[in-house]
RNA sequence: GCCCCAGUGGCGAAAUGGUAGACGCACGGCACUCAAAAUGCCGCGUCCGAGAGGACAUGCUGGUUCGAGUCCGGCCUGGGGCACCA
């Protein structure tokens, strides 16, 4: 029977239609069945989607349609995280508005991702820059304040000092502005910040509780905030050198076991006492400021070569009374602990490097188990494990924790000028917020500063504080800044001149709370409270790897902050996450080192090497590395071409398919033909059987070949379930693949069988149905045009899921492998129940075994039921 | 530098501590065709062997175990994050 290809392009358009007309997708607060919240990280309108979006959202969407199928009331919204830097980027270059530049991005991103045929809820769809949006944020940040969960305070930003304006620490390239090229300096701007400090402790412990999480996000995160129990140590300054009087230096350590190998202190170059000691010299001063131009990012500062600045101080051991030098190191950060270390170079390779660069001593108080006291010496690696103290005075032979103890209990009862000496204390690395930004696009922060009143929030009723669009990129810097009107109000609490506040909001400000938002799109308030307490958590939350910490953390201090506020009741907004890997290609630059889209590069082998020419010019292109996909090297790949080629189906499939969806994948298109033939393949299974297999119904006596296919269906049916589930959706396929072999083949071969037996038949279309009902989470389409094909008149998309016989999984034979000393050397087939002695009776038969044993007596038999034997020898 | 993760055929990969390589891509052979495409069937880790079969093999290295891709230690390579990219 001839039938036609599956149109793609035409049913997609036509089965979209479809339900959008029926509202399939449209979620109701008051549908009685339970709930299933499934989110995908919402994009950044960049322009157009890319392969790792087409991978994230497939994903997210093949969790909405399950679960739809398996009878939940899904919640599967979409949204765009519509503020950020690259606006303002495209405004200064190509002279566009960032309101203009994002929506109209905003337009061809939800064109491409409806051309997908994403199971989406439109009607809850926002964007971050919306005003409705902001304005709420705004309200929600007045709520933080008024609970005292915001700060202001002082801290440190990269400042171009010839664009005068204030850099992201992608901006500064080699410690110098990306565009003018200066060198960048630290600047202090007082600045606003969110107090996630105080959660630290909370989101530490409730960590445990997130099982559904990786294990690896969990740890991220328990590292990030960086709990530690250690002890303020206070030295006191030898002499009267100390600047403004001080008597003594307080550092924080959590190794004071040991204290004995000491060598030298360290003051952060922001510690009070350097910036004393720096205005009284000069050297220093500029050592301070050499620290300074290396930018605020850490991975900078501790990259670099460790360096330091002996400030003349001394301070005396609090026990053996000697003393040692006092360093300002560009390695010491003064937002840990106090902002001062002492080091100890034998147990630390920071504190190693810098004694070996400035000759200092390197004394071990630390031997490990076993090494002899005499001879154990630190070379260029610290030895930072455990071991017993020694060279340690009243410590000896202790072990480090209750070395720790020792010096604890010892400092803390003795006293500097009436304070102790050392104070237990519990420390974060985590630090408090800072939501500041000095740009324009972005949540505009509800303040007014007043010279008589100070810091006054902008009253509820005043909200929103939305953005002017009349502004200019024509020169850098903060246009809210330089605008004529915007920045000028009146003080509202006593009505005088006053200023607004030009700072605006930290995107991730706007990425924390748009899943709570998306239960009540509309809602006059953040939240409807029962709204979101009903939807929320999220059950299952799928994005990028990339985003375990930040993000995440974020996200968790806000629902935190606000349930404290009253906008919701829950702690944890995201019961299930799920982190899908990155998608990569290579790189390609042209002669003039330009990036090179692949779109418009050749491959191909010459003499075995692969060699790459521009499309146009045939010019040579340079091969580089393989990264992650992004827009600034230009080696994205454009999903359309797939799509308008072989329809989204094939794209959906294609991205599930082969690489387990938390890897990185290297894209290759090479094999988006061979999914276009499969689902071709599947089209002329179903459709040129449907006619052959009529509306037969499964059958009660089924004849082997009818049980051989309903055992293939209902397996395939179990696997697809379980894989689904477990969000292993390359599995899944690999077994969908496998039923869709039995089944054509099948088809192909035993074509008689169709007329002779009426159980074939009906196992056949049960299979078929089955068939159509697990592609569907995939290629819904497709489904839907085959289910049609075979008579049915509702929607896949509105079928429940089939239901599962378990007595079709259980085979009554099972063939066991026969391992001896572990080599495996034949098989054996025994009844499934066959007991151990049975089975070892069968495995003594078998001439491999016996020739594998070479006459000698087996020593044991394991016989592990329904998986292995092992004759042990 | 610090934290986290990954590494299996030509390629993407699969494998509750239990037969390593399911499934797919690519490739090769055959069938169908005047021919091509499409489709179907067969083969496909490496080495030895005519074959039966055997040896080796999951980045490297050591260990635990009757049995290790999987667990533990050390190393190598690649990737992500490091607080103003999102």
């Amino acid at each position: 029977m001839a039938t036609e290809r599956y149109n793609a392009r035409e049913a997609e358009a036509r089965w979209q239609k479809a339900w959008t007309d029926n509202e399939v997708f449209k979620t109701r607060n008051e549908d009685p069945r339970a709930k299933y919240y499934v989110l995908e990280m919402f994009p950044y309108p960049s322009g157009r989607i890319h392969i790792g979006h087409v991978r994230n959202y497939s994903m997210g969407d093949v969790v909405a349609r399950f679960k739809r199928a398996k009878g939940f009331n899904v919640l599967h919204p979409m949204g765009w995280d519509a503020f950020g830097m690259p606006a303002e980027n495209a405004a200064m270059k190509n002279k566009v508005h960032p309101k203009a530049w994002t929506y109209e991005n905003i337009a061809t991103m939800r064109g491409q991702l409806q051309s997908m045929g994403l199971s989406l809820d439109w009607a809850r769809e926002f964007a971050t820059c919306d005003v409705a949006y902001y304005k709420r944020q705004q309200r929600l940040f007045l709520d933080f304040l008024a609970a005292g969960l915001v700060d202001r305070k002082k801290s440190k930003v990269n400042w171009d000092p010839v664009d005068m304006t204030v850099l992201a620490n992608e901006q500064v390239i080699d410690g110098r502005g990306w565009r003018s090229g200066a060198l960048v300096e630290q600047r202090e701007l007082t600045q606003w910040f969110l107090k996630i400090t105080d959660y630290a402790e909370d989101l530490l412990t409730a960590l445990d509780g997130l099982d559904k999480w990786p294990e690896k996000v969990r740890l991220m995160q328990k590292n990030w905030i960086g709990k530690s129990e250690g002890l303020r140590v206070r030295f006191e300054v030898a002499g009267n050198a100390a600047p403004a009087g001080e008597r003594s230096i307080e550092v924080f350590t959590t190794r004071p076991d040991t204290l004995f190998g000491m060598s030298f202190l360290a003051l952060s170059p922001d510690h009070p006492v350097s910036k004393a000691l720096a205005a009284e010299n000069a050297d220093l001063a500029a050592f301070v400021e050499e620290c300074h131009r290396m930018g605020t990012s850490v991975a900078v500062l501790e990259t670099a070569e460790k360096k330091g600045y002996d400030t003349g101080l001394r301070v005396k051991h609090p026990f053996t009374e000697e003393t040692y030098p006092v360093y300002v190191a560009n390695f010491v950060l003064m937002d840990y602990g106090t902002g001062a270390i002492f080091g100890c170079p034998a147990h630390d390779q920071r504190d190693l490097d810098f004694a070996r660069r400035y000759d200092l001593s390197v004394t071990p108080v630390v031997l490990p188990d076993g090494a002899d006291p005499a001879a154990f010496t630190v070379g260029d690696v610290a030895y930072t494990d455990d071991g017993t103290i020694f060279n340690s005075d009243f410590l000896d032979g202790r072990s480090v924790p209750d070395a720790k103890q020792a010096v604890a209990a010892a400092l803390e009862s003795r006293t500097i000028d009436g304070k102790p000496v050392a104070t237990r204390q519990v420390n974060y690395r985590l630090r408090d917020w800072g939501i500041s930004r000095q740009r324009y696009w972005g949540c505009p922060i509800p303040i007014i500063h007043c010279d008589d009143c100070g810091v006054v929030p902008v009253p509820v009723k005043d909200l929103p504080v939305a953005l002017p669009d009349d502004v200019e990129f024509d020169r850098p810097g903060n246009p809210l800044d330089r605008h004529p009107t915007w920045r000028h109000v009146a003080c509202p609490s006593c009505g005088k001149p006053a200023r607004r506040e030009t700072d605006t909001m930290d995107t991730f400000v706007d990425s924390s709370w748009y899943f709570a938002r998306f239960t009540a799109p509309d809602a006059e308030d953040p939240t409807i409270p029962a709204m979101a307490d009903a939807w929320l958590p999220v059950d299952q939350y799928i994005g990028g790897i990339e985003h375990a910490i930040l993000h995440l953390l974020y996200s968790r201090f806000f629902t935190r902050a606000m349930k404290a506020t009253g906008h919701l009741s829950l702690d944890e907004p995201f019961r299930g996450l799920f982190t899908q890997g990155m998608v990569t290609h290579e790189t390609y630059q042209d002669a003039s080192g330009a990036w090179v889209s692949p779109a418009d590069v050749k491959v191909e082998m010459v003499d075995g090497i692969r060699r790459a020419t521009l499309v146009t010019t045939g010019e040579p292109v340079t091969i580089g590395p393989v990264e992650k996909m992004s827009k600034s090297k230009l080696n994205v790949v454009d999903p359309n071409d797939i799509i308008e080629t072989y329809g989204a189906d094939a794209a959906r499939w294609f991205v599930l398919s082969d690489s387990p969806p938390e890897r990185d994948v290297e894209w290759t298109d090479a094999g988006a033909q061979g999914t276009a033939r499969f689902l071709q393949r599947v089209w002329r299974l179903v459709s040129e059987s449907a006619e052959i297999v009529g509306t037969a119904t499964t059958s009660p006596d089924p004849s082997p070949a009818a049980l051989a296919i309903r055992k293939a269906a209902h397996k395939a049916l179990a696997a697809v379930d379980e894989n689904l589930e477990g969000l292993r959706f390359n599995v899944a396929l690999a077994k969908i693949y496998e039923l869709v072999n039995v089944l054509g083949s099948a088809f192909a071969n035993d074509r008689a069988r169709f007329d002779a037996d009426a159980s074939f038949q009906a196992a056949f279309r049960e299979g078929l149905e089955i068939l159509v009902q697990i592609v569907a989470p995939m290629t819904p389409h497709l489904a839907e045009e085959c289910w049609s094909a075979l008579g049915n008149t509702g929607l896949v998309a509105m079928t429940p899921w089939p239901t599962l016989e378990p007595a079709l999984l259980v085979e009554d034979e099972i063939t066991l492998p026969v391992q001896v000393n572990g080599k495996k050397r034949a098989d054996v087939t025994v009844p499934r129940d066959a007991d151990a002695a049975s089975v070892e009776a069968a495995v003594m038969q078998i001439d491999a075994v016996l020739k594998a044993l070479e006459g000698k007596a087996p020593k044991k038999i394991i016989v592990v039921p329904q998986r292995i034997v092992n004759v042990v020898a």
